[in-house]
RNA sequence: GCCGAUGUGGCGGAACUGGUAUACGCGCACGACUCAAAAUCGUGUGGGCUAACGUCCGUGUGGGUUCGACUCCCACCAUCGGCACCA
């Protein structure tokens, strides 16, 4: 028998729809459990096999929570602004919007196909107007809390299309489109100040529970390290700005250093290309060979330039400060190894303590000397430093110049610049009020700021994004004044829309806020948030900062908005390498869902491997959990099921203890493994049950609790049999078995036999037998006495349940 | 380069807290059913030596700890994810 995979999935999945079988209830009063996916991104290339494998993953604990009697929320959304969906739309000439709209039906087809418990009632999308106002508006919550601030930053130059580029979009320092030259070009950005939620972010992990690699990650990325900024002076006052080196704002150099112990050995200092930069344009007099320096350093990736493994470069400043510590004049380089964004972008070079200057040394004869270290504390006092916490983590970048993105609610207004008096604000601080540059927020009654529907929304060849283009978009009246003002022609990354999406889904049509207050506080925090390693760092980070300022302003009850994270591993095609659409090694899941069904599907992806872990898809195994389906409704059918529902499954009586004992282990087994993520041998387990119950029996009650744990694997099947064995309704509306511990304790176990830690035999012995039992029957087993014959025993280990070792000389 | 992970049969993988390495599945071989095939069912399947009973070797490499190591420690090699304007 094969059954109609095709037939049954349809009939089940109308049967869900009809009867509202996943919606969460905002009214109930069993305790709830808000369980999350990273809502997709709806490319064009269709479903991959990765969504499966997180969303079947967390449809299995989303399906038993229910059963177990929780309200569960479990939604779906679609994360629509980006960069592909713009390229693609630019491509083919057609508009994102459409684009967008067609590539979430093919998404929402998909899934469906697949049984995944969603709500779907609670769908949200970042590109739907009445999504992104709440967007904007929390946008202006950051600048008007004085968290956006605009500054100059690098972004990526094609020379020869004339546009700014994403990362992604440079390879090897070249356009991704034409091949041609890039170099990095300051524009004007809007920044969000997250480090001045460093601290915070850090701390607050250890009350979270998240996998132990993602908080190590999420420190690292953080990068706190405590050391302290010691002042250099410089000796003699160089040419050029009345205050020492222009804007240093005293007579030398700041440097930070987390091993304020070595000054002593400090026989350098090395300052990064970029505030070499900076001294020049505030008025310092650099050499020639120094200024070739810098502009060839500033046009390398920060990741060459932190490639420890290329030779050092470098060129002396001529100029020269003094070591606080040992009193010696020491010259100051300018090497491309220092970075301009970290610290002060200036370092005391200690060639006896650091790899990197001790190289740097070597190559350009720079004195290296062993010095006595002194106690921390003491030599931050010697030279008068002062005690300074840095951190890795930088400003969040928050423009883009491009179209298919939230368009950032400001206007700027020239007139409210000049009686404001002030120029651009400065970085971070508090401009509630005033000093923000004549930037004004558009009022919470004009959002959302529509994204114009234009037919040309290419890059501009100035570097502005495709809106500045459109001027009766761009000019419009200042909302402070009433005088003419432009707007704010960048729109904001993609990060943005994700970074509060979970909690849209609490209150979807919500017309006057972004959730309601009461049901935040019903739903939050996310119980259960499932994504890839890949947005570790980035998307985790941004999204826990944004939770954490709505909660500092008061408009979401949770510090922290997911209590618990978890992570899936890659799917990988065939030969081990990451499925992409260029090497055409990707495989549509539309083709396995109708070739084997969905439940076949579901299964075999949670088969594979680890769930954490990377694996390669390989269509040869899928058969064998299609295998394992048919044999699951043949043996319910052959169990004695005749077409009349009258006739129950089996005579209870049949019931005997030892199948009853090895259906309550391998259930308890599997509900086990769900906790701990182990779906990969949860199905194995279903397998070695099956193979164990051939020729045997089970009772109607056992055949029901059979079909409820498999429920939310192959929840198709499950269902279906539970109709073929006459019983109404969902499995689904089922409670989730409880297990006996009667049936899961064993009368006996095989334990092993070692001699010398080899194993020789096995033995048959209570669980709980003491230490004289089983050595004697050990000593008695035909294979090991051969091994015991003429030598001596000296020591036996004997561990309970598990192995008795013998020694022997 | 920096940060995080991984490495076990022909293949995907399993192994609790250090306790019989290779569960489960794929593939393959043989057998049953069949006129035949498919499907299904059964048996076998890490490598060497052996007619067999057995026995030795074996979890990326090299060391170490232990009665006992895939598991712990040290060093190394290889592969994968992230590195801030991809999502």
């Amino acid at each position: 028998m094969s059954y109609n995979h095709q037939a049954i999935e349809k009939k089940w999945q109308e049967r869900w729809e009809v009867t509202g079988a996943f919606h969460a209830n905002d009214g109930s009063g069993k305790p709830k459990f808000y369980c999350l996916i990273e809502f997709p991104y709806p490319s064009g290339a269709g479903l991959h096999l990765g969504h499966p494998r997180s969303y079947t993953a967390l449809d299995v604990i989303a399906r038993k929570r229910r059963m177990q009697g929780f309200n569960v929320l479990y939604p779906i959304g679609w994360d629509a602004f980006g960069l592909p969906t713009e390229n693609y739309a630019i491509k083919t000439g057609r508009k994102p919007q459409d684009v967008t709209a067609e590539n979430i039906a093919t998404f929402k087809r998909q899934l469906k196909s697949l049984g995944l418990s969603f709500d779907w009632s609670r769908e949200v999308n970042t590109t739907d107007p009445e999504y992104y106002k709440w967007t904007q508006w929390m946008f202006l919550e950051f600048f008007k809390a004085g968290l956006a601030y605009k500054t100059k930053q690098p972004i990526n130059w094609c020379l020869s299309c004339k546009i700014g580029l994403a990362n992604e979009e440079v390879v090897d320092g070249k356009c991704e489109r034409c091949g041609g030259a890039t170099e990095k070009r300051d524009k004007e950005q809007w920044m969000i100040a997250i480090t001045k939620y460093a601290e915070r972010l850090l701390a607050d992990l250890d009350g979270v529970d998240y996998l132990e690699k993602i908080k190590t990650q999420q420190r690292n990325w953080i990068g706190k390290s405590e050391g302290a900024e010691i002042i250099f002076e410089f000796s003699p006052l160089p040419k050029g700005g009345s205050r020492g080196v222009a804007g240093t704002g005293t007579a030398g150099i700041p440097v930070f250093t987390t091993r304020p112990d070595t000054i002593f050995g400090a026989t350098f200092m090395v300052v990064s290309p970029e505030l070499a930069r900076k001294w020049i344009a505030e008025g310092w007099e650099a050499s020639g060979d120094v200024r070739a320096y810098i502009s060839q350093a500033l046009a390398k990736s920060e990741m060459d330039r932190a490639n420890s493994e290329k030779e050092k470069t470098g060129v002396d400043t001529r100029l020269r400060v003094v070591n606080p510590a040992t009193e010696k004049e020491i010259p100051v380089w300018v090497a491309d190894y220092v970075l301009g964004g970290y610290g002060t972008g200036a370092i005391m070079a200690v060639p006896a303590h650091d790899e990197r200057d001790r190289e740097f040394a070597s190559k350009f004869n720079l004195p290296i000397v062993d010095c006595p270290l002194i106690p921390i504390e003491e030599a931050i006092e010697k030279v008068n430093g002062k005690r300074v916490t840095q951190y890795k983590l930088r400003d969040w970048v928050f423009s883009r110049q491009r179209y298919w993105g939230e368009p950032i609610p400001l206007v700027r207004c020239e007139r409210c610049a000049r009686e404001q008096g002030t120029g651009n604000s400065e970085q971070g601080t508090g401009n509630s009020e005033q000093g923000t540059g004549g930037w004004i927020p558009v009022p919470m009654d004009q959002l959302p700021v529509v994204l114009p529907d234009i037919e040309k929304y290419e890059p501009t060849d100035t570097g502005e994004s495709p809106l500045s283009a459109i001027d009766e978009w761009v000019n419009t009246t200042c909302p402070k004044c009433g005088g003419a003002a432009k707007r704010e022609t960048d729109t904001m990354p993609n990060w943005a829309g994700s970074s509060w999406y979970f909690l849209r889904y609490i209150d979807p049509q919500n017309k006057t806020t972004f959730a309601s207050r009461e049901k935040l506080e019903k739903w939050m925090p996310v119980d259960l948030y499932n994504g890839g390693m890949e947005h570790t760092t980035l998307h985790l980070l941004y999204s826990r900062f944004w939770n954490k300022f709505l909660f500092d302003r008061g408009f979401v009850p949770a510090s922290e908005p997911y209590a618990r994270r978890h992570s899936h591993g890659l799917v990988l095609a065939s030969d081990g390498t990451k499925m992409s659409k260029s090497k055409g090694n990707g495989v549509n899941p539309d083709e396995i869902v109708s070739e084997y069904g969905a439940d076949a599907l579901r299964m075999y992806i949670l088969f594979m491997g680890p769930f954490e872990e990377p694996v390669p898809w390989n269509i040869n195994g899928l058969v064998g959990v299609r295998r394992f389906l048919e044999r699951v409704m043949r043996y319910v059918d052959d169990n004695g099921v005749e077409k009349n529902p009258k006739f129950k499954i089996q005579n209870p009586n049949i019931e005997d203890r030892n199948t009853a004992s090895v259906l309550e282990r391998h259930l308890k087994k599997i509900s086990d493994d769900i906790e701990a993520f182990k779906f990969n041998t949860a199905v194995s387990a279903f397998m070695s049950l099956l193979n164990e119950l051939e020729g045997k029996s089970l009772s109607l009650e056992q055949t029901k609790r059979l079909l409820i744990v498999l429920c939310p694997f192959a929840p198709h099947v499950a269902n279906e049999c539970w109709e073929m064995i006459g019983e109404n309704g969902l499995v689904e509306d089922q409670a989730w078995p409880q297990f006996d511990e009667r049936l899961l304790a064993r009368d006996t176990v095989e334990i092993a036999v070692q001699v010398n830690g080899k194993a020789r035999g096995t033995i048959t012995i209570a669980p709980d037998a003491d230490e004289v039992v089983a050595r004697e029957m050990a000593v008695a087993n035909e294979s090991v006495v051969k091994h015991l014959e003429g030598k001596e025993i000296v020591k036996v280990v004997y561990v309970m349940g598990r192995i008795i070792n013998i020694v022997v000389k």
